[in-house]
DNA sequence: GACCAGATTGTCT
DNA sequence: GACAATCTGGTCA
């Protein structure tokens, strides 16, 4: 996808994110897998974003050019990743809570511990380490760094809202966006 | 199925 | 020093 695509508010991008696809050239592999949930964070205004008290040196790529990586680490183990969106200068990205596996689903197996398909990316952690995504990754753009966003094409079926998961301020916002019947959407229930 | 504790460290106050 | 945009494996039903 264009940088323009990349380049708007984080809720349409966000919406609009469902049914493209996340592509990963791992190696000799390549890594494929259709976006079906996702989270739209926003800057100073969001209290629920990292970027709420300003720009940090951990959220600086928020606030920098649409179409990079923002890959940060949390709860001391796991890794979760968003693309920028909005115009530079100001803080706001997409959270990639879910995908359904399309390509590539042995090696990602085998990172997920042999779960089966459903449980290998139903979870931001869990899409990160089925990808190998890790701080390794922040800051990556787009559209040199082997990872890419594809336009596939295809409908993603009945897009459900809701609030945003696993976040103490903020929980008002319906920023949270899923394909309500596709069975890859994360178990994680709003608060 | 629901509920709960533990893991484990970067980041900011 | 508190807490985090989470996951896993255990218990009890």
């Amino acid at each position: 996808m264009p940088r323009s695509f990349f380049a708007r508010d984080a809720t349409v991008v966000a919406r609009e994110l469902l049914g493209h696809v996340l592509a990963r050239q791992d190696g000799d592999t390549v890594l494929r897998g259709r976006i079906v949930e996702t989270e739209a964070y926003l800057g100073v205004d969001d209290p629920g974003s990292h970027a709420y008290r300003g720009r940090t040196n951990r959220t600086q790529v928020m606030f920098g050019e649409a179409g990079h990586l923002y890959v940060y680490f949390t709860y001391g183990m796991h890794f979760c990743m968003n693309v920028v969106t909005g115009e530079e200068g100001v803080a706001s990205a997409v959270l990639l809570r879910a995908l359904e596996p399309l390509v590539g689903i042995d090696c990602m197996r085998v990172r997920r511990g042999m779960r089966p398909v459903d449980q290998l990316c139903n979870g931001p952690a869990k899409l990160c380490q089925a990808f190998s995504i890790t701080r390794d990754e922040n800051g990556v753009d787009l559209e040199t760094g082997g990872i890419w966003i594809e336009d596939e094409g295809t409908y993603p079926g009945e897009i459900a809202t809701s609030t945003r998961i696993g976040i103490r301020t903020g929980r008002e916002l319906q920023y949270r966006y899923y394909v309500s019947d596709n069975p890859n959407v994360s178990p994680g229930k709003p608060s």
